[in-house]
DNA sequence: CGGCATTGTTATGCTGCATAACAAGCAGGG
DNA sequence: CCCTGCTTGTTATGCAGCATAACAATGCCG
């Protein structure tokens, strides 16, 4: 479960004492350096790692991810207007647009217009059907995670992930 | 430091027990339901965030993050064939093509033939010297990270998205 | 009523990532 | 030696994600 430090491998000057320590990454066992030792790499490996098996599960309902949390988000609040619902999920209304439509499309969501400029989301009983098989599927890969990660472990890397995401930006 | 567990909100017939934990995201405090609880989400948010940060340190000096990796993989492993080094950060050899020419062409790395087929991957000077300034900006960001994230947090976090990256993939 | 912010929308471009196709070269078996 | 097959770098192409600019219609508020 944990990573062994090796002997470091300075080059490049080095610019920093302690820190790092490899990921033993996916790509071989390939000399990666200090990469694994970056939260930058090993979130993005993890992402991708992550995105793959929701491909593999809910994706075979033909849901993307992004697809997938528009669903949640609507389920959640129904009836939320389309610019806040993208708003929520960090999405540009610009382009949320032709997710909607598309959503749409497939039966899985309805606009209904609040007056006569926005338009409020919501659920078709196909998307609620939909989203209830794709959650199955979802919370099925999570408890394999939590299995994984050891007790308390997916819990404390969403606890850990929350705190990353809501840092203060330098700047 | 601790997300705290709200009353929960079923909708969509609930597929699953337990599991869940909102992530009070940065896009306002709006309803994104069950979505903080799924590692996929949360592992997109904070990537995306420390991207951002990545952008507005390392970023200054004109690296991209995945630039950025190519040049600490080329350091730490002097002379790997084109192939082998996008490999061993899992890009596409195809796509590698246009990121080697570009860092060649901005004069950080250099191109030394093996035979008539393969090259072999090098820092010049002025890559050396941008990786190590950009080394020092990244080592920087890490350790706002380590305070950030109390004792041992970076440190469980890494571990945690290893062990997330290498595990086996259903399928 | 009139200026102003909101809302949905289109157009456009860039980046990341995937696949197909190819030419040239190396390497190993017959 | 020569031919077959795998490797290597490369080009072309397409799709998805994400950003920005520009707009028209509309609601809102002083």
């Amino acid at each position: 479960m944990s990573r062994t430090q090796p002997a470091r491998r300075p080059r490049a000057e080095d610019a920093s004492p302690e820190t790092t320590a490899p990921l033993a990454g996916a790509p071989a066992d390939l000399v990666i350096g200090p990469l694994g030792g970056f939260l930058g790499y090993a979130l993005r490996r993890a992402q991708l790692a992550v995105f793959e098996d929701f491909r593999r599960s809910v994706g075979r309902l033909g849901l993307r991810p992004a697809q997938f949390s528009v669903l949640v988000v609507i389920d959640a609040s129904p009836g939320l207007k389309q610019s806040e619902v993208a708003a929520a999920l960090g999405i540009q209304r610009t382009n949320f647009v032709a997710m909607v439509n598309e959503l749409e499309r497939l039966g899985l969501i309805e606009r209904r217009p609040l007056d006569r400029r926005s338009v409020a989301l919501h659920l078709t009983p196909a998307g609620a059907a939909k989203l209830k098989a794709a959650l199955q599927a979802q919370y099925a890969v999570e408890e394999r995670y939590a299995r994984l990660l050891g007790p308390g472990g997916r819990e404390r890397l969403l606890d850990l992930l929350g705190a990353v995401q809501t840092a203060p930006r330098e700047g």
